[in-house]
DNA sequence: TGTACATCAGTGAACGCGCGTTCACTGATGTAC
DNA sequence: TGTACATCAGTGAACGCGCGTTCACTGATGTAC
C-alpha cells in the first residue's frame, strides 16, 4: 500500500497477501521505514519546505530515482511523514490516557494535555508539520489523513463525554456565554456525527479547550515566549493545563469528592 | 539604517540626516518599501522558506544583484518582512482598542483578540511567519525584533492591568490553581519589569488567556478544522472571546453592573 | 529440482530549473570648492 | 554658476549549488511450469 498506487493494485490497509512474505517483500517494508525515519530526520533539520528527496535518497546511501520505487513524489514523502506523525502522537496520547483511570476525568485530561507536548518539544519539526504554517503547495490528501489527524480530538471528546455521562462535568451559570444560531447548528452536527450527549455550550467550550492546549504547546515549541521568561515551562503548562480543566466544566477530583 | 550596515554608519533610528532629502534618498526610501512590498506578496504565495531575492528582484524589476544595494543578505529581507507585518499588526490591534473606552476593560479585550483574528486571517503568510513553525536556519535578531513582536502581549497586559486596578479584575476562589515556585518567581519578574500590580494567579491566567487566544486564530489561520465543519467562524471565535474573558477574571460591563 | 520468464531494486546520465552571492563595470546623481 | 570628484543605483556575467523527475539500463530475486 505503500507503493505508488498503480491500477491493478488494491489500495487498502487489507492488501497484504495472504502468503508467507518474500525476502524482497520485507526488505521494501523496511526501506519505506528507513524513508520515513530519514524523512523525519531532515524535516527535524532543514523543515518541511526544504524536504527533499534527494536528500533522503543520500542518507539512504542511494541513487536519487531509486526513492522513486518506494515513493510517487515528494508530497507523497510529505503525505507519509505527516500519517507517521499523526500516529506516533496519537499512540502516545492514548497510552497516556490509558495509564489513568476511567473515572478520572480529569487526571486522564491532564495527561492527554501532558502527552501532546511531551512529544511536541521532542518532535518539534514533526509538531511544526502537524499544527504549524501550511506548507505552501502542499494539500494533504483528506482520505489518508483525516482519521490519524482527528485522534487527539477524538480522544478529548471521549474524555469529556464520559464526563458529561458520569455528572462530572458542568459550567458554572455565571460563566455560561450565549451561543448564536449557526455555531448552535454547527455544534448540534458535531454532536450527531460523534454521538454525544453534552450540550452545546460544553462542547463549545471543549473545542476552545483543544485549541487552547495547542496554543499552549504552540507558543512554546515555537519559542513565542523569549528564551528565559520561564525557568521551568512544564509548571506553567501544567498550571494552564489546570485552568483549562475548569473551562471545559471537568470537576477536579483530587481536591474535592462531591459530585 | 535600512542599508547594509557600514562601521561609519550610525545604526538607530535617529541617524537621519537633518538636511532636506535629496531626490535619490527619497527613492531609496520607496524602493526599500517597494521591496518589503513584493516580499510580503511573495511571502503570501510561496511561504517564507521559499522567500527568494531573486523573485523579489524580478517583481521590482531590476536585476537581480541590484537588490544589494538595499538589503544585505536574504535573512536580512526576512527580518525586515517580520518587523513589519509585527508592526502592521500592532497597529490595527492598538487602533482597535483606542475605539472602546477605557473603562471598558472586556470590550477591549474583545476588540483586541478580534483584531489580531481579522489581521491573521487577512494575511495568512505574515502571520505564519510571526506565530508559525519556525523558518529553519533564519534566527530573528532579538535586538530589532522584540519591541514590535511583543505589542500585542504588551496591550493585553496594559488591559488586565487597568481592568485590576479598576477593581474588575478577579478570580472565583472555587476555580484558583496551584501556582508552583518556579512558575511564581518568573512571575514575579514580569510583574516587576512591567510595573504590575496584579497577583500572580491573575498573571499566569493572562499568559494563557494569551497563548490560547493564538491558538483559537492559528487553528483558523491554519486550517486546523475542516473545511465544513464551522460555517460561521467568527462566531465561534467570539465565543471563545467571551469564555476566556472570564478565564481572565475580567467582568462583563453589559451584563451586570455590580462592582 | 531445473529452466524460462517476469518482476523488481537500483544505477547513472540527463533535462531544465531556481537559488544566494560576488565582481568589475557604466552612467547618473550629489557635493565641495 | 561651473567644474572636479565622490557616491550611488543598477547591469550583466559568472561561481557553485541543490532540486524534482524521467529514462534506458543491468543484475538480482521471485514465480510458473
Amino acid at each position: 500500500m505503500l507503493e505508488p498506487v498503480t491500477d491493478t493494485e488494491k489500495t487498502d490497509a487489507t492488501a497484504a497477501p495472504a502468503r508467507a512474505l518474500t525476502p524482497r517483500h520485507r526488505a521494501r517494508t523496511q526501506t519505506v521505514a528507513d524513508i520515513i525515519r530519514l524523512g523525519r530526520r531532515h524535516l527535524a533539520l532543514h523543515g518541511a519546505a526544504a524536504l527533499s528527496l534527494r536528500a533522503v535518497a543520500r542518507d539512504l546511501g542511494v541513487v536519487s530515482s531509486a526513492v522513486y520505487r518506494y515513493v510517487e513524489s515528494r508530497d507523497e514523502l510529505l503525505t507519509l511523514l505527516l500519517i507517521d506523525a499523526f500516529n506516533e502522537l496519537g499512540d502516545e496520547v492514548d497510552a497516556a490516557i490509558g495509564a489513568v483511570p476511567v473515572d478520572d476525568h480529569a487526571g486522564r485530561f491532564t495527561a492527554l494535555g501532558r502527552a501532546v507536548r511531551t512529544w511536541a518539544l521532542r518532535e518539534p519539526a514533526s509538531y511544526a508539520l502537524l499544527f504549524g504554517s501550511p506548507v505552501p503547495g502542499y494539500n494533504a490528501p483528506a482520505e489518508r489523513t483525516t482519521v490519524p489527524g482527528t485522534r487527539v480530538i477524538v480522544a478529548l471528546i471521549g474524555i469529556l463525554e464520559s464526563a458529561f455521562r458520569a455528572g462530572r462535568l458542568a459550567v458554572a451559570d455565571a460563566v455560561r456565554a450565549e451561543i448564536p444560531t449557526a455555531l448552535q447548528a454547527d455544534l448540534d452536527t458535531i454532536r450527531a456525527q460523534f454521538g454525544l450527549t453534552v450540550p452545546e455550550e460544553l462542547a463549545a467550550r471543549g473545542v476552545l479547550v483543544w485549541s487552547a492546549l495547542f496554543g499552549a504547546v504552540s507558543f512554546e515549541a515555537f519559542n513565542q515566549y523569549g528564551p528565559d521568561t520561564f525557568s521551568v515551562p512544564a509548571e506553567l503548562f501544567d498550571h494552564h493545563l489546570a485552568v483549562l480543566a475548569g473551562v471545559a466544566g471537568l470537576q477536579l477530583r483530587a481536591s474535592r469528592d462531591d459530585g
